[in-house]
RNA sequence: GCCUUGAUAGCUCAGUCGGUAGAGCAAAGGACUGAAAAUCCUUGUGUCCCUGGUUCGAUUCCAGGUCAAGGCA
């Protein structure tokens, strides 16, 4: 089975340099497992790694949705694959590099998407029965379709919630059914995960330092340049840096108070993050402060 | 200098007719299968400014002090 690095870890935890670092000494490409950085236009508030900072490594999966498409978990995780092949297929090392956990899970857990259309109108139906008939309405509706998958989910689980009901007004399946048969079949590759691990008080630093530097570097002027060329943003909006800036811009926010609101947003995401990776006990961590190479070393002892 | 008001959780503040205290926000922990940088759940946090008095018992009442805000000189 072929070996695939995946690098995870908080943002602002330094996965961008290791990963390139990485890449160059082992003959490796990069696939970015990253919610935010697909999208074109968004680039200093996704800190997506420039020409400059790639140094020429190849990286798959960045920069390549408008703004205005929505994307989702399936498409990721069939993305992802195709580029792991090509990769392999070059005779080189697939390098899974982002911080978003749900994709990177679709990788080493091999789930299982089945090509389903997205229905808009039946999601806006089912949005607007909650503003009508309120959340619990429709929670009862969800436990009686399923009510195994609606024992981990809470009252006011809003998105939860209309998935059990939207999964089975698409395919006829309870949401419980559905992700039995998306776990059916054992990974593909051999994947290695690693983690950058950090002191609290460090990272939460380093945070609040790219957060200023995104500022400077012109987050808002990219926010407003974005909003004047679309109109409708799915998903791109909910990006750290860009819901706040807009709140600034509509004068919901002051420029202080937006740039401390970002800095704190962006720490409880760190914090929900290593939640998530610190769930999978096979996760090997590195010390975030340590030398790059160190952690290398680390890597190719593996 | 005088008068008034205030001092309680990391912050903003509520409260205790005297039996050692509570909201919001922040924080911490957790969940997560097609929106995931999203969404949701749980949980603390205390010399109640200091010193003395009254009292079985004071964060609460009284006196003095300190600090802060406002007013008058």
């Amino acid at each position: 089975m072929e070996k695939v690095i995946v690098i995870c870890g908080p943002t602002a935890s330094g996965k961008t340099s290791l990963s390139i670092e990485l890449a160059k000494q082992i003959q490796g490409e990069i696939v970015s497992c990253d919610s935010m950085q697909i999208y074109k236009e968004m680039d200093i508030g996704t800190a997506k790694p420039t020409e400059e900072e790639k140094q020429g490594i190849p990286h798959y999966l960045l920069d390549f949705v408008s703004p205005e498409d929505r994307y989702s978990v399936a498409d990721y995780k069939k993305d992802a694959k195709k580029a792991i092949k090509e990769i392999i297929q070059k005779g080189k090392i697939p390098i899974v590099v982002g911080g978003t956990g749900l994709y990177i899970d679709s990788l080493i857990y091999e789930i299982e998407y089945p090509i389903i259309e997205f229905d808009e109108t039946y999601r806006k139906q089912l949005e607007k029965r909650v503003e009508k008939e309120g959340l619990a309405n429709l929670y009862a509706e969800a436990k009686k379709i399923d009510p195994i998958a609606i024992e981990k989910i809470s009252q006011n689980d809003a998105k939860r919630i209309l998935r059990i009901l939207e999964i089975y007004h698409t395919t006829g399946k309870t949401k419980t059914e559905q992700e039995i048969e998306s776990r059916k079949n054992p990974p593909e590759y051999d994947y290695h995960v690693y983690a950058l691990k950090w002191e609290r008080e460090a990272l939460y630093e380093r945070i609040n330092k790219r957060v200023d530097i995104m500022i400077e570097q012109g987050l808002i002027e990219e926010v407003k340049s974005i909003l004047k060329k679309h109109e409708k943003f799915p998903t791109a909006m909910q990006g750290l840096g860009y819901k706040e800036v807009v709140e600034y811009l509509q004068g919901k926010l002051s420029k202080e108070e937006m740039i401390e609101k970002l800095k704190m947003e962006t720490r409880r995401y760190a914090k929900r993050q290593m939640t998530w990776f610190r769930k999978n006990k096979q996760t090997i961590w590195l010390p975030g402060e340590a030398p790059i190479q160190e952690n290398i070393k680390i890597i190719l002892e593996e």
